[in-house]
DNA sequence: TGCTTTTCGAGGCTCGCTGTCTCGTAAAGA
DNA sequence: TCTTTACGAGACAGCGAGCCTCGAAAAGCA
């Protein structure tokens, strides 16, 4: 699992124009599609360059030109996700409970099947490689985190939340996607949309003594 | 990665002695040692049986008989860690505070270190792998999960935790052990002695409206 | 129209690990 | 002593990693 940047690669920096055959972006989009299909079919420990190549009819060479490793394909399909549907990490009903609803709804719905999988199995890696540890936070988990934070101080700032619980922001932040990530690894309940109307339901007296959900 | 029951292995099943010569205990020890001394020093991922053998100076096929694979190994390792120390699952010190802080503290120690490593690999592995998945939740989620429970449950019978808040035994528990995965995978704050005071004191308000921590 | 540059699919190559098998040897009971 | 089973050691094919080369394709430039 070596680590190299992409030496070639597409543009030259400078703002000449690319010399020679351009990249293929049907290549590109083949080997991504492929990469996320293999790990929905076989899951993320059977993956691997040479299965991604073939699934999507492409030589392995190209794959190793710019992604030198499965977890850089993944995380490429992973960082391309938020682009689709940007509005759905930030809702804003006005109601501080629907928003933590939603948010948590969709996350919840994208750990099924085979983002589910990448993200896992990403994180498992992530423990013996810094520097992939390092891309996944930025990319993945740290969004997410202050998505939901913002919600939660727009809450505080309405008045529908109060912060004089015994726990902080950042631990209720904790609470609502630890949840998540323990029931995904070890399988013992659903995460789906129940738990999120549970979750948010027990933010508030979380972080506040007195607040209660209205309605 | 096959996955075969031992088919010679240890006793007859029947009350007859073993015969030929006895499994060596020096060996498994061997294997077993070395497994976690490899998955502190090089990670989860790195780990490989012929590693394990050279490491604990055994043959291959002297592993290969006894655990089909690398997960046998560390599934038995594990196995093996709650016989040294029964007690520090079994807290009980008459505050259900200091209990669940001392449950909490005994388990985030051990997650640092080799055995996180493990338990983190394993976890991965057994998204895809459902027997795996099965025999990871009897014997590593499911004994805190009950210590846990059993704590919070004499906490309630004595008085000291209601059960009139917006969280359940079981969203308890998942909040407790949910927030050690997060941080413990993401990385993004500690797992420790401080987080097991946070999480205890959070757990009254969340679980009750009016029980708050005395003293 | 060539010529250059870069990507493309395809496949050869070495290396290391897997999982099976076969040695010769060691340690137990009969 | 004979049988049985475990032991360390190593041979073997299979497969994926990662690097290499090949001929063809697709762009800009003269």
């Amino acid at each position: 699992m070596k680590k190299i940047e992409n030496g070639s690669g597409a543009e030259p920096a400078d703002g000449s124009p690319p010399r020679g055959r351009p990249r293929s972006e049907t290549a590109r989009r083949s080997v991504l599609d492929a990469a996320l299909e293999l790990c929905r079919r076989d899951g993320y420990q059977e993956l691997t360059i040479k299965g991604i190549a073939d699934e999507a009819q492409v030589g392995r060479q190209t794959v190793y030109r710019w992604w030198p490793t499965k977890q850089d394909v993944l995380l490429e399909v992973l960082t391309e996700l938020p682009h689709r549907s940007q509005a759905e990490l930030f809702p804003d009903t006005g109601d501080v409970y629907r928003d933590i609803e939603e948010l948590l709804g969709h996350t919840f719905r994208l750990t099924r099947g085979a983002i589910g999988r990448a993200v896992v199995g990403l994180m498992a890696d992530a423990q013996a490689d810094a520097s992939l540890a390092l891309r996944l936070q930025a990319e993945v988990i740290a969004p997410r985190r202050a998505a939901l934070r913002e919600i939660l101080e727009r809450g505080v700032a309405r008045g529908e939340l109060r912060q004089d619980g015994p726990a902080s922001l950042d631990l209720a932040v904790d609470f609502a996607f630890g949840v998540m990530w323990y029931r995904l690894l070890s399988g013992h309940a659903p995460v789906d949309g129940p738990l999120a109307q549970e979750i948010a339901a027990a933010l508030g007296p979380l972080l506040g003594s007195g607040a209660a959900r209205r309605g």
